[in-house]
DNA sequence: CTGACTGCAAAATCTTTGCAAAGAC
DNA sequence: GTCTTTGCAAAGATTTTGCAGTCAG
């Protein structure tokens, strides 16, 4: 079975035995992190996701620092994973998909993911000639996306 | 002539036609900036190359500021290219060699460079099949390098 | 109860900006 | 001289931390 097709209440029994089998609290606010990521599939900045939260659930009690916090502990979980904007900071989104690559547009900010096999192996080929361990690898194509270059023309 | 063995004046010249072609002015400040980048291949912060230049010329008045500003005019140029580390800041290298990609250690922080005509290719193929207009892309791998891995034994 | 978690505000990082003085052409 | 550039310090933007009160187990 794939992994993008986990369920909500999949995730969140992992998610559950993760935090219990590390002597972590189970609390709203870790909760609801996830769940915005899991059901808005797409790229959030912690903003992003501290106010949707703020919208959709108004009397939660909630501050930015446990949006990062969470999203720390998400992260090293593998549960979500980021995508680097420089400057500009760090997008989130939900983790447990298949690994895929990000082509970034320049213009409206869009973000389409894709998987390339060559890509992927020829990723590992290289760490073998580098003798290297390879941790991660992220690949980003930044461009214009095909809406943005319609409006230009 | 591959682009990697042009000489620093050559080099210098091509900046000054810049920025006389600009209406920019050549400063002192703006020509070590781009003479440590040439004459230490390697990545850099803005702030090392800060205090590189503040060691080699302690007589020269200079602000972290310019160095920023340095680098974004150099960058928009191409003659220096950038890699990013999230919220860790930025790396300068220079420019006009030939294109490339990073292998980046965990460990040590130490960066090597590797091109791999297979993976360009493709990322080609993959701007085309989404109808995306490329105009950048980087690829980073992230791991434990050879050295590192000893250490860890 | 106890220790982890939270919100808040302050601090820490990295980067940019406003401005008066200095410098390039 | 004119207009750009500079250094400085202050401001920004994003993220992290210290801490006292709160909450989960």
């Amino acid at each position: 079975m794939p992994n993008n097709i986990v369920t909500y209440s999949e995730v969140l029994e992992n998610f559950k035995s993760l935090l219990k089998s590390n002597g972590l609290k189970y609390t709203k606010q870790r909760e609801l992190i996830l769940e915005i990521i899991y059901n808005n599939h797409g790229h959030f900045t912690p903003e992003d996701i501290y106010n949707l939260i703020k919208e959709s659930y108004p009397t939660v009690k909630l501050g930015i620092a446990t949006v990062y916090r969470t999203l720390t502990l998400l992260e090293d979980a593998q549960m979500v994973s980021s995508i680097s904007f420089g400057t500009q900071g760090k997008k989130y989104e939900f983790g447990l998909k298949d690994h895929h690559d990000h082509l970034v547009c320049q213009e409206c900010g869009g973000i389409e993911e894709f998987f390339d096999e060559t890509i992927e192996k020829q990723q590992e080929e290289i760490a073998k000639k580098y003798n290297f361990k390879m941790t991660n690898h992220i690949m980003k194509i930044t461009g214009i996306c095909e809406a943005c270059q319609a409006k230009q023309a």
